[in-house]
DNA sequence: GTCTATATGTAGATAGAC
DNA sequence: GTCTATCTACATATAGAC
């Protein structure tokens, strides 16, 4: 969010309609592009090419490219956690969570959002896998994944008593990369199929992608 | 494999001690990068400077920037391919296949590479989340994965006669994420049980993993 | 095979006119 | 806010001497 380096509360005069109407299309460039390429096989001039505005209007609204990329990372992810958390709290309040409800919970609110109209809701997903697995963005990752992770990793653990915290982990790292595959990669579930790519999200094999899951979480007890 | 643009049959004189050297030198110092930082957050001179040689030796024994990293990615992929098929052609001779045994076919022969002796078969999985999550390199992943990928999704639907194909597809491309998660972000699986992180690969999620993955598959098994 | 020097393109960012 | 023009740095790659 740059364009508002002066605090919200500074700022006297509102912006333009089309001034708002360019930071939009700065933003939903960038986030598009950093998707498709990542964040080195992006150029500003890319970003200001796919919104059809100059590149010094990139800078302008977008500040530094890495500040950019932040922003973009950021925006999603805080609306996904407040989702999730909201999600975990209701079940929480009810009494002693059910290992399934959790998983949903932590699963479901995306896999909608990448279901619904919004296709930059299911490419978030390979940003999210890029940022994961490059340690340049640990801090970043931190920040917008890590205490939701947290409470998570946590319940999971209540709903398995018997297995170590360690494995419980493990689980749930296995869980949402297993989730993140699913959105980046369906096209090699269809090709392995021996069928054609499908577009969207297959509500299908979503419901296997959490039956996976909660059969691999349950089977760390150890057999009494 | 660049400094043979001549076919091997063809080159008439052996190349000198100091020029072997220095062509793995380019070469282990590319993996090391690319792993690291990308495909294009690293910089030729990057490898140069790491190898430390001119950036005019780079290309002259790596070639283009671009046939160099798929040299980096075929070497190890080659390898590895082999070492599954020949464990999974053990498997199927042996009469009809078992699904911890067709997985651990699969899994194993990596988890061992990655707690060898060699650092660079860890981090190598990093190259590989990276190649698999970039459309640009996708005739690279069908090349040198696929055929591989192929084969024991076949091998796995044996194991479970009565699991859609797709489902035993999806499986699988969960089982592959889940492996390269625990090798590129097992500091994530300590940071969530806090505890410090290890270097090595920690043999107990090894397992972890395998049972995982097993039960996941299993699941997807309808109730009869 | 290896070096230095350089050709040629593109990167991120900003100055200053409007 | 938005434009054009440009600064400076760095990219890939090769030519040609040794």
């Amino acid at each position: 969010m740059y364009a508002a380096k002066t605090d919200p509360k500074t700022r006297q005069r509102a912006r333009s309609k089309r001034a708002v109407e360019t930071h939009r299309k700065v933003l939903d460039a960038a986030e598009k592009l950093f998707a498709q390429k990542g964040f080195d096989g992006t150029s500003v001039r890319d970003i200001a090419a796919e919104a059809g505005v100059t590149n010094a209007l990139v800078n302008f609204h977008g500040g530094p490219k890495e500040k950019l990329f932040e922003t973009i990372v950021a925006r999603r992810a805080e609306e996904l956690s407040a989702l999730r958390n909201a999600r975990l709290e209701a079940i929480l309040t009810e009494g002693e969570p059910d290992l399934r409800q959790v998983l949903e919970a932590f699963v479901q609110p995306y896999l909608d959002m990448a279901s619904g109209t919004d296709p930059q809701w299911l490419s978030y997903a390979r940003l999210v896998a890029m940022v994961s697995a490059d340690a340049r963005w640990s801090t970043l990752t931190a920040r917008y994944f890590g205490p939701t992770a947290l409470r998570f990793a946590g319940a999971l653990a209540r709903c398995l008593p018997d297995v170590p915290k360690r494995e419980v982990a493990a689980g749930f790292v296995f869980t949402v990369s297993a989730m993140l595959s699913l959105c980046t990669a369906q096209w090699r579930v269809d090709a392995l199929a021996g069928q054609a790519p499908v577009a969207a999200l297959d509500p299908g094999l979503q419901e296997v992608l959490v039956r996976f899951c909660e059969a691999g979480l349950r089977a760390l007890s150890r057999p009494v």
